[in-house]
DNA sequence: TTGACAGGTTCTCTTATGGAACCCACTTTC
DNA sequence: GAAAGTGGGTTCCATAAGAGAACCTGTCAA
């Protein structure tokens, strides 16, 4: 299969990968969560060839995740920010961030901790079902053919 | 920035990518969830090059996410089996999903329902925090240096 | 003994990435 | 008013990764 094709999937989640499925985007949209708006601060904290960087937020703008806004008119200058649609993509972050807290951390600890403002305590996001509000978990969920399955 | 230092950053997502981050990796273990074992079932459901998928399979068994399971003897065959630490992959999945579902899908609906067993419904996995179980949104949240920061 | 099967490896060609240099529209400083 | 700085790119080249097809290796069955 081609990298192109990738949207026409039957799949969501190849359908998402389609738009943050390459080496870098998930990388440019970690620090968009983490408040980096300009193509210098991107390149800068992420190390990114600037070709690749330029390539990729235009990606992201053309797909709806990034909004680009004038912060100075003459030069015209632009910053990138999270839309709606890309401020979606935080549960993506979220457990991938914790499945690396568990699993990849060193035995010094985490990095980084996340505080749930509303609470004030140190948050881990955890996964429940939208219906019972149990946790949701690989084995209690299987799939079927939505509305927009293809039929083979 | 190399590709290799990826897993040297002090970022769990970064960390995270370099394991699970590249372009064919997370559509192997979507078909893995999907209940995909064998060589010869990745290639055909997926389209990918043999040789990427042996070396993805490779990267992922090192990785402890996929365990190698002989299914026969003489001639020896093995097949490809979640962990424990892949299984834990299954809310980034969820929410890649759920993110194409939402934003990806065309009119005619989303390809694929997820029914939960333990409630017998269509579930949409919901992140709450997991100390006082509001949902957790990015506006919410903000982070903090954790033990394992880099200090620079 | 010829095929078939599962799971790879090897080959060549095309595409993507890394790294450095260059460009352009301004503004600020000398 | 010329030189240097700033932000956001683009261009060029060498290397790395991917696509697609062919080939290899045990083993069994006809």
């Amino acid at each position: 299969m081609r990298w192109e094709d990738l949207d026409q999937e039957a799949c969501s989640v190849a359908r998402t990968l389609s738009v943050v499925g390459d080496r870098w985007t998930l990388l440019i949209l970690r620090e968009c969560f983490l408040g980096t708006r300009r193509f210098e601060a991107f390149e800068s904290r992420l190390g990114i060839a600037r070709h690749v960087l330029a390539d990729r937020l235009k990606k992201l703008h053309e797909a709806g995740v990034l909004d680009r806004v004038a912060y100075q008119e003459r030069p015209k200058r632009e910053e990138y920010r999270l839309s709606e649609r890309g401020r979606d993509l935080y549960p993506v972050m979220v457990t991938l961030a914790q499945w690396g807290d568990k699993h990849m951390a060193g035995p010094e600890g985490v990095p980084l901790l996340r505080i749930h403002d509303t609470c004030g305590h140190v948050t881990v996001g955890e996964l429940i079902c939208s219906d019972c509000g149990e946790p949701l978990h690989a084995r209690d969920v299987h799939v079927e053919a939505g509305p927009g399955a293809v039929t083979l």
